[in-house]
DNA sequence: ACCGCCGGGTGCC
DNA sequence: ACCGCCGGGTGCC
């Protein structure tokens, strides 16, 4: 029963948020809202998704309680937001108060006492968790109704009923049924209400919604004059080309920005945020920045020392450009990434079309101990110019990196698109504008970048900017790294590693990288942090338990390297787009350490040469060690690849057929329609892309569809007037018999179907009463292929047919003939 | 009346 | 709070 009610990871985040994520209420002290570099984006709390408790935490119902004082407290609340509920056993008045915040932190009121007085020890023994949402109500003067949902393992269940009915408190059962539309709310009084449902409409954006935020976002980007140049300032010496000119325009445009942040806006007198719900009255902080990436690392250094220079150094130029001390950075999370993809992100990115990876850059990005052992500068202040020849005696490769292919540095990114993201962001409001007033502006820009990436950036500064200019500087970085906030909130800049950075976080004593207010951050390289936690924001869990179950039990070595060799192929062939977490390019030579994790061998050997003696796993840090390293046995890793690659060539050849054959009919007769038929959605999607470039119009209709968009798919194909489309994408199986789309006369059937009855209904389909032209029907088959052979059978099964409506009756003894020909047939006998 | 009832004062924990 | 609760005023019908 429990499975069904997963619980939303915002909760967790909520309370991890509010209370520490240790329960450690210092942990509260993290950076903090907009204005603060968010580290947690970067490197969020290991418990936040994969805790224990969380993965068999059941719901034990529901109560219905209330929050009382609302009018001593600023907090507020709209209808069906969630608030965290939090003990305060110091409360001078009762040490069962348990304070009711809101997602900004701010305490709404408290659960009335005789609640709080049952509540009070199961929260604090944590037999269960208590997840508080105001389904109405949320503008009463005095008092307003709370929605509890109880969450704990099975094994507590009992106690905390038993402890609840001690207080006179019972709780309700949760739901028998899921309700899947917004009506059946808090209103519906039958067999309790849906639990789940208004927190999701509370917190969850529709497709729809996060797409219109996007459009938002990205038009932003479109309606800036890209004709806008600007100069760099004098000590530049190097010549900006146009589009670099174009970037620091945009960046410090970016950096001076007025707008409301992504998912607020203004209502009447309030600032309302779309994805929370949570409204208040003063404006959040203004976002600034934003990200720009392209293929060229060192035209964007070039830009960002730009930026930096206006900022810091020229007061002609620079004088009111950075007004606000406030900036905030975060990682370009998976969604942006994709978005990125689908827009033109940046204006400015250089025109070479192909993305290239080099597998050397990241083995000397992967940023270690090395690095502190070797001793090489830890503190590197003052002039330029002496930095430069010390970067360059480092000999690491500076040369090498400025052809780096791949560059992407975030300036004060509002990658705000996730909802967690939006509390935590919320939560950490209080602290910062406690802090605001008492702080002086701040003054540094902190960069972030792979180990490898250091020098260049060092050594980038020493080219390009005047010698007589002086950046006060410091690297943070090596074992005698000055953790001394005062002396880094002096510098003009600050330069770190993402592995320090992280480092730093779960270390007890407050990291001065987390405490410090920012002028700006940037993030160099930022795709390469790439958080094993955050690929695949389910699969983390599978992951995790997988993981496990490698590691799990007694096994003879021989076991456990049958286990990993399993878990390897398993990787190697499930993968879509397969990387090595190191160079982040597709795996060669694959080999998969003891606890479960797959490296091209150059790189992880790399690695535990850097990092020896105690080498550790990039992705979770366990202990590695080269000499239990398994490789993936040659025969298999030839399967697999060889699979993969027959694969992609039938795929990308059929397609080349497939749109010869179209523009070819095109040019013939362009009033024509086709349908194209396959059974995989996927193949259909990959056909989408060179239909578009080559200018058809289409549509589509697959299983996938509603009701009302494949009629609305059905008749706008069989519009014939002109611009209407020509071509409909068909998934094999979808629609019933009924299906007409007599408009076309043409059917490309893109893969064999083992039943050739499926292929005939599809023919059908535009052989309808109504179809004037002769219909044509062009299979692609690739020759001498397992598909080839499945023709055959598909001839015969339709002779065979028409054989059982013919004279003869076929008997058992000749089907199981049949049987057996056609698979001899299918190998090929 | 060691009650009930009324109506004013009052209000988180 | 257009409530509940408290405690003072009050007391047949």
């Amino acid at each position: 029963m429990s499975w069904m009610f997963k619980r939303d990871p915002v909760w967790k985040y909520l309370q991890t948020v509010q209370y520490g994520a240790h329960g450690n209420f210092s942990r509260l002290s993290y950076p903090t809202f907009f204005p603060r570099f968010e580290f947690q984006d970067v490197i969020p709390p290991d418990d936040f998704v994969t805790n224990d408790e969380d993965l068999d935490s059941v719901l034990f119902g529901t109560l219905r309680g209330h929050v009382v004082g609302l009018r001593y407290y600023t907090g507020v609340v709209n209808n069906n937001e969630m608030v965290a509920l939090q003990r305060e056993p110091n409360n001078p008045y009762d040490k069962n108060a348990i304070k009711v915040n809101n997602v900004n932190g701010n305490q709404v009121g408290h659960i009335k006492k005789d609640l709080a007085a049952a509540l009070a020890s199961i929260m604090d023994s944590k037999l269960a968790q208590v997840e508080g949402v105001v389904p109405f109500g949320a503008n009463n003067a005095f008092t307003m109704p709370l929605h509890m949902a109880f969450w704990g393992k099975e094994e507590n269940r009992k106690a905390v009923l038993d402890h609840l009915k001690k207080h006179g408190f019972k709780l309700l059962p949760p739901p028998k049924t899921l309700g899947f539309s917004l009506e059946s709310g808090w209103g519906s009084g039958r067999a309790g209400p849906s639990y789940s449902m208004p927190v999701h409409a509370a917190v969850q954006m529709t497709t729809e919604q996060l797409k219109t935020e996007f459009d938002k976002l990205f038009e932003d980007l479109k309606e800036d004059d890209k004709t806008q140049e600007m100069e760099p300032a004098e000590a530049v010496e190097t010549p900006l080309l146009p589009h670099q000119k174009q970037a620091l325009a945009w960046m410090v445009s970016r950096e001076n920005s007025k707008e409301l942040p992504p998912f607020w806006e203004q209502r009447s007198d309030l600032y309302y945020n779309t994805i929370t719900n949570f409204s208040e009255k003063d404006r959040p902080e203004n976002v600034h920045g934003g990200i720009l990436a392209d293929d060229m690392g060192l035209e964007c250094n070039v830009n960002s020392e730009s930026v930096e220079l206006e900022g810091n150094i020229t007061s002609e130029k620079a004088d009111g450009l950075i007004k606000e001390g406030s900036r905030c950075s975060t990682e370009p999370s998976i969604s942006d990434v994709q978005e990125k993809n689908k827009y033109p992100m940046s204006e400015f990115s250089s025109p070479r079309p192909k993305r290239r990876k080099t597998v050397d850059k990241y083995i000397e990005s992967s940023d270690s101990e090395e690095f502190e052992t070797n001793e090489l500068p830890q503190k590197t202040k003052g002039k330029l110019k002496n930095v430069k020849s010390e970067a360059k005696n480092r000999g690491k490769g500076s040369s090498k990196l400025k052809e780096d292919p791949e560059f992407m540095c975030a300036l004060t990114s509002p990658t705000t698109t996730t909802k967690k993201k939006m509390l935590k962001k919320g939560a950490s409001a209080v602290e910062d504008s406690k802090k605001t007033d008492l702080e002086e502006k701040p003054r540094t820009t902190l960069i972030i970048c792979p180990l490898s990436v250091l020098s260049n950036w060092i050594d980038q500064f020493g080219q390009h900017i005047k010698s007589d200019v002086h950046l006060n500087f410091y690297v943070y970085y090596g074992p005698d790294r000055i953790r001394d906030p005062t002396l880094l909130s002096k510098q003009d800049i600050v330069l770190t590693t993402y592995n320090i950075l992280t480092h730093d976080y779960g270390t007890k004593g407050d990291s001065p990288l987390h405490s410090i207010r920012w002028l700006r951050v940037i993030l160099d390289e930022g795709h390469a942090i790439r958080n094993p936690n955050a690929q695949q924001t389910k699969a983390v869990l599978d992951l995790e338990a997988e993981r496990r179950w490698v590691l799990t039990g007694s096994d003879t070595p021989e076991e456990l390297r049958k286990k990993l060799v399993r878990k390897m192929k398993l990787i190697l062939s499930s993968g879509s787009d397969e990387e090595c977490a190191i160079c982040l390019d597709s795996l060669t030579v694959p080999v998969i350490t003891h606890c479960a994790h797959v490296f091209c061998k150059p790189c992880i050997c790399q690695v535990i040469q850097n990092e020896q003696p105690n080498a550790k796993c990039p992705l979770c840090r366990n202990n590695i060690d080269g000499s239990n390293l398994l490789e993936c046995p040659p025969e298999e890793l030839a399967s697999i690849t060889e699979k993969k690659t027959s694969m992609e060539w039938t795929s990308s050849s059929k397609i080349n057929a497939l749109m010869h054959a179209l523009i070819d009919l095109r040019t013939k007769n362009p009033n024509i329609k086709s349908l194209v038929v396959s059974q995989f959605t996927t193949f259909l999607s990959l056909i989408e892309t060179p239909l578009k470039a080559s200018g058809f119009v289409f549509t589509r209709l697959d299983g996938s569809m509603s009701q009302k968009k494949r009629v609305e798919s059905i008749q706008c194909f069989q519009n014939t007037e002109a611009g209407s489309p020509t071509i409909m994408l068909l998934s094999l199986k979808a629609g019933g018999v009924g299906l007409n789309l007599s408009a076309a006369s043409r059917v490309f059937l893109m893969d064999p179907a083992w039943n050739p009855a499926a292929e005939d209904q599809c023919f059908d389909r535009c052989h309808r009463l109504g179809q004037k032209q002769e219909v044509i029907i062009t299979k692609f088959i690739v020759k001498d292929s397992v598909e080839e052979n499945m023709l055959k059978i598909q001839n015969t099964k339709r002779e065979l047919a028409a054989g059982a409506f013919g004279t003869k009756k076929t008997n058992a003894n000749e089907m199981k003939q049949a049987k057996i020909d056609e698979i001899k047939t299918l190998i090929d006998l």
